[in-house]
DNA sequence: TAATTGACCTAAG
DNA sequence: CCTTAGGCCAATT
């Protein structure tokens, strides 16, 4: 039997846009914990590239999804963080020194 | 085919 | 707190 090793990414991405889906309204994780609980722990970085991918009219939640130090990972003062933001924001999500505080 | 890029992460100064 | 360096890996050039 020809050993496949290799992956599938579609199913990856299936999982990636899985995992976003269950982010609950005014949380937020980050793109390495989707990674590592996919159990692609390496993969954070395809996370993004899978988001990157979405359609503008897409449904996906991917406004959850932030870096490992909670904050935005789009640069600060492009219409891509101000968009994300400001979803966030409307969800609850409070921003603090740019970083998304955490509940409490 | 090789090099570069990118919605990343972590450890170490 | 900040910066640097290394690692990671699919997608793009």
């Amino acid at each position: 039997m020809a050993l496949v090793h290799r992956v599938d990414l579609n199913h990856v991405q299936q999982m990636i846009w899985q995992a976003v889906a269950q982010i609950p309204a005014g949380q937020v994780t980050s793109y390495g914990t989707i990674a590592k609980d996919i159990g692609f722990p390496n993969h954070a970085r395809y996370v993004g590239a899978t988001l990157k991918k979405l359609p503008s009219d897409s449904r996906l939640p991917w406004h959850r999804v932030l870096n490992s130090k909670g904050a935005i990972a789009f640069a600060k003062g492009t219409p891509q963080y101000q968009e994300q933001r400001l979803r966030l924001e409307q969800e609850g999500v409070v921003f603090i020194e740019g970083r998304a505080q955490l509940v409490g």
